[in-house]
Formats: structure tokens, sequence, C-alpha cells
DNA sequence: GTGAAAAATTTACACTGGAAACATGAGTGC
DNA sequence: GCACTCATGTTTCCAGTGTAAATTTTTCAC
């Protein structure tokens, strides 16, 4: 007879939701240690179990890796949608999701290194493309309310979309690298939304 | 009595130059293995050497990646002028530039993302900076020459090199990680060029 | 109850980067 | 010529990693 079912003091020998606490544990160690010195039996200890007890759920780091970046695409879509005002006019609103992903970038700079560093997770992965598609989707149907024309529907990517989406990656990632110039308070000199404001003209 | 000093058949003892000889097996082998699986004994056992003759020049892994990187930089520097021809004009000359940037970066994905990997390389290393730098300039003295205005001295980095750099680097690094719709060859649907051909106008 | 399957553990293995002690040889001053 | 110095490599060892296999524990269906 072993100590009675669940009561505090004895853990049971089943967690009972290892496959979410484990997420989470991640979650929390990739900020903390970092994208390249995080380690799966770390995360395990954190947990408290085996390093071995991933597997059953995960089959691999990488499995693991790839759930929790699938939750960054779930938190990364939710700041898009943050400063999104249905009131504004469509370039307000593309200032506003620009601003959404560069913050999310800053405040998680290992998940969003993670989250697209392509042989780390399994972009075959169901869950991570559903995340990730929905997150981009967003992105796509801003791009698509400034279009000139008609929806451009023999491309599966139009040109906005890739040039929005290229230039707010960019600028997030070379942010989050720390090669844009910064002023004394640590906030970049050129905002992204003063890109959009203050737009170019080459033709 | 040893061998004769350097008939072939008898390796010496020391290599002679052995730091210029782990940079370019370094370099090979990236794109080989990929930067995930990429080792130092590995690296060390292609020069024919022990695993720990690099401390004697790197001090550690990151010194030996931060040189490889520095290689890096020189020859994305000499990608970005490729194709530059000086009787073009600005927007012409920005459009190859553009077009090898991302051309390095397609054929060099590994090493691509170790440039620009942010805690895997020392860049407080003045070699990498210097190199990084370099690289650096030539985008940004294009964009100087599509400035409207005068210089605009103030400020350390330009909203113009600051949009430039970013879209051309958020394209080369989402389409590095096949996050960009190809078509049946395998090139992109958009190309980087026609995204400045058919620049579009916001405000 | 009993048996099958899920969930977790223990153990072992190949591999990694780094540290320390030692071996080798090139170069310099005499 | 010759010893001394020091940069350059090697050997050996260690802590740490992810994975695989065999084993134990628990839950659940019948």
């Amino acid at each position: 007879m072993s100590a009675s079912p669940s009561p505090s003091g004895a853990r049971p020998y089943h967690h009972g939701n290892l496959k979410t606490a484990l997420v989470e544990a991640g979650l929390a160690l990739l900020e903390e240690r970092g994208l390249g010195d995080l380690s799966l039996r770390e995360i395990a200890a954190r947990v408290g179990v085996s390093h071995t007890a991933p597997k059953n759920h995960f089959g691999s780091l990488k499995g693991l890796l790839t759930a929790i970046a699938a939750e960054g695409f779930r938190r990364h879509a939710a700041a898009l949608e943050a400063g999104l005002k249905p009131a504004d006019g469509p370039i307000e609103r593309l200032q506003a999701a620009a601003e959404g992903y560069v913050r999310f970038a800053r405040e998680n700079p290992a998940l969003f290194r993670l989250m697209f560093s392509g042989d780390l997770c399994d972009f075959n992965d169901p869950d991570l493309t559903a995340a990730a598609s929905a997150s981009y989707g967003i992105l796509a149907r801003l791009a698509g309310q400034l279009e000139a024309g008609p929806a451009d529907a023999g491309h599966r990517q139009t040109r906005m979309e890739t040039l929005l989406w290229s230039l707010v990656h960019g600028y997030a990632t070379l942010a989050n690298e720390g090669q844009l110039a910064t002023g004394p308070d640590g906030t970049q000199i050129q905002g992204i939304a003063d890109l959009f404001r203050h737009w170019p003209r080459f033709v």
C-alpha cells in the first residue's frame, strides 16, 4: 500500500498533464537560459521528472521544441492582434500589427528565434503549421486591404504580403540580434511604425 | 631521427597554417552538416588535428565560429558588390545589391544563419565587427544615394538604411527558412527585385 | 479480478566542448 | 654548436547532452 492517492506531499507516479507542463517549463527556461543553452534534461528536471519521460509525449527533443514553437505562434498571433482597432484605417491597423510583431520578438527573443529556426522545429507538424498559418493570416489579411486592385487570386502569396512580411520580420530579427541602432533607453532610433509613416517613393 | 622535414607522407608535428585551415574546413563542413550538427571535433578531424588544437588559435568554439563568420561577411560584401555596375542608376544598383544579398543567403544558408545567430559569435571581436561593418556600409551607401534631402547627419542609422536592410534581410531570412512561396523550380514567386520595381505607395 | 497498454524510471551509450598535464619542435641568444 | 623559451599539438579526463532499451509502476477496459 503506497501513500494515499493525492494528498499533498507524495508525488504520484504519473504526472497527470506532463505534456503541457513540459511546454510551459520549456517556455520559461527558454528565456532564462537562451536558445543555445536549453536542454531537454533541464526541462524535465524543472518539472520533476526523469529526462527520458518527454519521449513518451514528444518523441524527441525536436518534438518538444516543435510544441513550444506552436504555442509561441499562438501567442505571436495574439500580439499581432493586440493593438488592432476595427475603427482604424488599413494603414493604422498595419502599423499596430507591425508594432505587435516587433514587441513580441523583443519580449521573447529566444522563443522568436526558435519559431523561425528552421531546423530545430518540425515544420511538417500539423499543430505547428496551423498555428504559424493563423499568425501569418493576420498579416496577409492586412496586406490584402492595402492592395490596389482586386485580390491577386493567381498567387499563393501576393507581392504585398511578401513585402510587408519581409520588412517586419527583418526588422524584428535585426532588432533582436542587436543590429539596429538604439537610443539611450534601449529602444530603436527608427521605430517600425515610422518606416510606414515616412514611406519613400522609388519609382 | 624522424622522417625527413617535409617530403610527402610524413605530416609534420606543427601544421603551419592551422588557423586558416580550420576556418576553411569549418566553412566547408558548415554547409555539409548544417549549423546545428557542426562540431569542433569534426572540424579538427577534417584538418587532421586533435580536437583541442583549435584552442591555441581561437580559444573556444565560439572563437572559431567568430572567425568563420568574419570570413562569411567578407564574402557577403563581395556578393553585394558582384552585380553593381557604376553606370546604373541608384535604383538599379540597389536592386542588384539586394539580389546579391539574397543569392548569398540562398547559396550559403548555414553560414548566413551563423553570421546572424547573435549568440554563437562574439560580436565584440574586432575582425568580425570590421567585416560586418564593411558589408553593411555597402548597403548604407546605396541607401544614402536614395535619400531625398541631404544626409541625415544627426542619426547613426537613417530611416532609409533601416528600411532597406530590414526588407532585404527579412526576405533573405524567410527565403532561407523556406517560408516564402516558391514556384516549381524552387525560386521565389516574388523576386526581391520585383518588390522594388512595383513599389507601393501607402501615404 | 485480470490483462493490456500507457507512463515513467533506470541504465547504458556515443557524442560534445573544455581543462589540465605533457610532448614536440621552431626560433633566439650566446 | 647549444641550451632555453615558448608557441603549437597531443593525450587524457571530465561534466554534460540526447537517445535507445529494458524495467517498473499505474491506469483503464473488459
